[in-house]
RNA sequence: GGCGACAUAGCCAAGUGGUAAGGCGUGGGUCUGCAACACCCUGAUCACCAGUUCAAAUCUGGUUGUCGCCUCCA
């Protein structure tokens, strides 16, 4: 298996730190709302990511953080008259919601920036001693980056660099740095925000040192696979891996993964260009597989821009898929013949199965991969009918189902259970066919799709989906 | 200014040296009472220029264009 690793800019073999197990940790969302299509990109693709290692064996543990204290929740709860805890903890609920609807699998642990606090102040406590932080006179503390000369080894930047870019943007009230580019690991309460007792001030933590701690607590030392945004490569993620490191003494993470970001139409989303939304949003319109599936059907690194019209494209080509498991399932529980026939051919199907792995095994290569389902899905399609053998038609709908699974696409579709009324008026359209009254046959059909049933009259029976 | 990414058919998107996967859409056909599903047929020489090579979408240099990070951000 390839990685490609920010770290090396390369791709390179993936080596387990412990032989059979991934540690792998996912900076996950703030939770000062809901959560939007952006921050969905990270969640399914690093989801599928785990799943990708599951299928191989691997037993992963996966850590993704919520980030609870925050500017913006102390705004919001503000805004609210309600204090930054119940801001949070709804936002994490709803973020749960989604994350259900999208079929990401529950994490093995989402742990909070809040009841992490004790780690962080040990950290800090021990980075001052170190020499590699320093507080100031106002109790904020600094983590001092010329101490760690492996500085900029992540986004590939130098501190020469860093600081001409940064002399314009020094920000008041940060005078007592040493350095323009020390960043903060932790700073004193305003009023009415909620804060920790320290050895250095009453304060919060900053955002870096939550995920060192985090990950260090639930990982240790050393992990896998750090991963999150390609916007958090600078700062974030080089400031986890200086206070990591010059804490632990030990290289924090081996590969770096880092996902390229969702445009809408075309432009970066955000909220003044009147081209945000939500997870939330799209879940009114559409099955959240349907975002899964349009989410995978790019490479994680290439930047996806997403429109009205390329959903559609998803939501079709995803229904082309289900549509041929759902008559891989009918056919299984009707087909007579036992024993594969002459021309069932097993290794085609195989050969498809390995197409499928070749892409994944290439850093996550998910839009090939589900080339290699649609192609078997067009074999499906062409060569069972009810002469086929058991044995045939169930290798290709367990192996279209497997390969969806890795995938987090649920090819189960969903049991509706019909309204009496409704099951009366198909019975009552199969009567008017057979006496050949089409009018009335029709006009059945178009009441029940004004309902959102479609029919579809296969040799199996008639059949209905929800539009 | 520094660092980086990308440019493949109407749209989306694989492919990183040997003459272009897959999906959506379009048009035609088969099946169907009609339709839907499905099946068959239908489309590109890979931004541009120059070079390396027996051979390039794929390597090198340049041009043009789009975008990202460097500041909270997935």
């Amino acid at each position: 298996m390839k990685i490609f690793n920010t770290l090396s800019r390369q791709k390179e073999e993936f080596i387990p730190l412990e032989a059979g197990k991934v540690k792998m940790y996912v900076c996950g969302p703030t939770v000062y709302n809901l959560i939007h299509i952006g921050n969905a990109r990270p969640m399914i693709v690093f989801d599928t990511v785990r799943r990708y290692f599951e299928y191989k064996g691997y037993d992963v543990n996966f850590v993704s953080n919520f980030t609870d204290v925050d500017d913006k929740i102390i705004k919001k709860a503000i805004e609210e008259g309600v204090d930054a805890d119940t801001v949070s903890k709804r936002y994490i609920n709803e973020c749960k919601k989604d994350m259900e609807a999208m079929n990401v699998k529950p994490a093995t642990k989402n742990p909070l920036a809040t009841e992490e606090i004790c780690g962080m102040l040990d950290m800090i406590a021990h980075l001052i001693e170190s020499g590699h932080a320093y507080a100031a006179k106002d109790g904020t503390v600094y983590f001092r980056t010329k101490s760690f000369d492996q500085y900029g080894k992540l986004s590939h930047k130098n501190l020469e660099d860093l600081q001409s870019g940064f002399r314009e943007l020094k920000v008041t009230g940060e005078e007592e740095k040493e350095d323009p580019s020390d960043f903060v690991l932790w700073k004193p309460k305003k009023e009415g925000e909620p804060y920790w007792e320290s050895p250095w001030c009453d304060g919060r933590p900053g955002w870096h040192i939550e995920c060192s701690v985090m990950s260090k607590k639930y990982l240790g030392d050393q992990i896998d696979i750090h991963a999150g945004g390609e916007d958090l490569i600078f700062p974030h993620h080089e400031n986890e891996i200086a206070q990591s490191e010059a804490a632990n003494g030990k290289e924090f993470a081996k590969y770096w993964m880092h996902n390229a970001f969702l445009n809408i139409d075309n432009r970066k989303m955000s909220k003044s260009l009147g081209n945000f939304f939500s997870v939330r949003d799209i879940s009114e319109k559409y099955d959240l597989q349907v975002l899964r599936f349009f989410m995978l059907s790019a490479h994680y690194r290439s930047p996806l821009n997403f429109s009205a019209d390329l959903m559609e494209s998803s939501k079709n080509g995803l229904e082309r898929i289900l549509t041929a498991v759902d008559k891989l399932k009918s056919l299984e529980a009707s087909v007579k013949t036992v024993g594969m026939l002459e021309k069932e051919d097993k290794n085609q199907v195989n050969a498809l199965v390995e197409k499928y792995e070749a892409a994944m095994d290439d850093d996550f290569n998910t839009a090939d991969a589900i080339s290699a389902i649609f192609e078997l899905v067009k074999v499906s399609n062409s060569t069972t009918d009810e002469e086929s053998s058991l044995e045939y038609v169930t290798l290709l709908k367990n192996t279209i189902e497997k390969l969806c699974d890795i995938l987090g696409i649920i090819t189960e579709k969903e049991e509706v259970i019909l309204a009496e009324e409704i099951e009366a008026m198909i019975a009552a359209r199969q009567q008017a066919r057979k006496d050949k009254d089409f009018a009335l046959a029709d006009e059945i059909r178009g009441k029940l799709l004004d309902q959102g049933i479609v029919l579809e009259d296969t040799r199996e029976g008639v059949k209905w989906k929800r539009v």
